[in-house]
DNA sequence: AGTATCCCTGACAACGATGTCAAGTGCACT
DNA sequence: AGTGCACTTGACATCGTTGTCAGGGATACT
């Protein structure tokens, strides 16, 4: 900038203010700076320019995520992207790995950089217990945006219809003749694993079907715990006839079970999410997918709310889920109609 | 700070000292000033602490993907972070869609945060023709790794053995019975892309197999188009009895277009890429997987190399790729032997 | 002529940290 | 007593930028 300055023939100043367009500056001594900051190839440092004023230069986003190789994860981070490149923030963005360690020393990395604000899925052993990284960003009331997992009462958080959607695979598969049901959930403990075995207990008893306890398994997190706990289950004297699979790693597992035992067109599996290729496996995977995408896009808006408008007061917003059929969740189960 | 040596009783540059472990502070000074620290909660400020040493304090890596939502470059992703975190970097992360303008706009915003180095997986329009961006950092000799699509010569580059994986494709079908194998691929002059169309034709030459061009189909980005294109081929008089399909989405348009048509069980198909779910579809999908974290890790590696022992002369890596057996690419060809 | 107003510019301090240098203790050695 | 060395601390300049304020020239008003 100095440089720029001594070649103008001007002060490092007015330099500052022909990069900021500040008005009162002669045409012809901003023609003479554009020029040396072509010739000199100069770029302004976004990080001193941040030390002195810390809106106008452009905003940074802290963005943690719980496990950003589960493809629901990328897909909530496009829609950040999309919305953060667009208002001309810089993102930074790490992944917990679900470890609450990593993400309150991920959060303290990010505040060493002084991150205007926070978009958080709080890690799986975040949601019971708590983090004091990020307990100590809501007392200081950094802006703050959860997605997926609730944390506390008074922040802002964007989330699917988990309950809404838990009913509809419960009551498709009930619609479709089933009466024993498997719930396959994530942590007990995780929020919106809570919200859909919430949904499937709702719906089972607003169609006046029992549910046997050990049917209900939660604490599973990969495609393998799923896997296992599937065939378990279908060894019982009184067998499940369907599956409702709260998350996409879990369905994946229960369908690679159902294939090892040739029991893919027998019994019904619905999952929570969405699952690649799905519709080639056969039968093709009946899902509820999130709309991800708004997820992310609606949590970045709200953080840039916070940010530009000031507001405080926490918001909560929900996305609606839609059921797609595509045969797994339509096997006929033994108390099956005609026409379901 | 100010506050902290205020609270101390002594001068910012003890704390500074205090902070960064320098020798030659007394014990009971660093107790004084670590009970500051600790009461005020005080950390360091990342930024200003780089504008005066560009190494100590934690680096930051600016990391450009052509497309995030890719599960292939979010595997890669997963390498670079996991080497990063341990590492100590923090690291910015884009994704350019595979647009130059994006790309070059993303690597300002990183310059202006005073990045120490990139990796980039140039967008597809940036390998021919160029990026006046990429150009530029290289010329002022910036740290900077190239991953999956070379961009010059003098450059670090990592990438996977791109010519055998596609060999092995094709002699695969080969010794499968299959003479007329179709190719299709990503853009033309996309780099790995050519050095797979370079793989097939090489393999089919040394078998002795003639190439119809017409068979060998480019410039497909998205399943759609390779379902289309796959579909187009079939109607031929000559249509192939086999697809090698150079890129993870293509061969799932394939398989879709085959489903559609019912000829899933008698046209095979190896994809390049790995594929979520590949073995559960029916039959399963041949792929030749890149080890994508590896591809990551080591890039990640290379530009720590650079920035901590000031390498400076070009490093190629090249990680082998494997086949896997999965059903779809040893569907049985006209020409098929007893035991292949 | 005096002065109020607009316009343009630059000197200087600040942001939050570290590098440099000099000064101040002790202590052991000549 | 004087010198040298090891240790401990702080004042000050610096990184690259912007906010504040003061100053100067031109123009228009009383």
């Amino acid at each position: 900038m100095r440089d720029v300055a001594a070649e103008a023939g001007v002060s490092v100043k007015t330099v500052s203010r022909v990069v900021n367009n500040e008005r009162w500056v002669s045409g012809e001594v901003t023609d003479r700076v554009e020029r040396a900051i072509r010739k000199l190839g100069y770029r302004p440092d976004a990080r001193a320019r941040a030390m002195r004023n810390s809106g106008l230069a452009g905003r940074t986003l802290g963005v943690v995520h719980a496990d950003l190789a589960n493809p629901f994860f990328t897909a909530v981070h496009s829609g950040i992207e999309a919305v953060a490149q667009e208002a001309g923030c810089t993102i930074l963005t790490a992944s917990s790995r679900d470890k609450t360690d990593n993400q309150d020393r991920l959060i303290q990395t990010f505040n060493d950089r002084r991150v205007d604000g926070f978009i958080v899925v709080p890690a799986v052993d975040t949601t019971y217990g708590s983090s004091s990284a990020l307990d100590e960003e809501i007392e200081r009331s950094t802006p703050i945006v959860f997605i997926d997992r609730r944390y506390g009462e008074q922040n802002d958080f964007v989330r699917s219809d988990n309950v809404a959607g838990a009913k509809m695979a419960a009551e498709h598969l009930v619609a479709h003749g089933h009466q024993r049901i498997a719930y396959l959930g994530d942590h007990p403990n995780l929020w919106s694993a809570q919200r859909r075995e919430l949904g499937y207990v709702e719906a089972l008893g607003a169609s006046g079907v029992d549910i046997d306890e050990r049917l209900v398994l939660t604490g599973l997190y990969d495609e393998a715990a799923a896997a296992s706990a599937a065939e378990q289950l279908l060894e019982l004297d009184a067998p499940p006839t369907a599956f409702f699979a709260a998350k996409n790693y879990l369905a994946v597992g229960v369908v690679r079970a159902l294939h090892r035992l040739g029991k893919q067109n027998d019994i019904a599996v619905v999952g929570f999410d969405e699952i690649a290729l799905a519709d080639l496996v056969v039968p093709g995977i009946t899902t509820i997918p999130q709309n991800a995408p708004a997820l992310g896009r609606i949590a970045c808006e709200l953080l840039l709310d916070r940010l530009d408008n000031g507001r405080t007061e926490p918001i909560e917003e929900v996305v609606p889920v839609t059921l797609i059929r595509r045969g797994s969740g339509e096997v006929a189960g033994p108390f099956a109609t005609d026409r379901p």
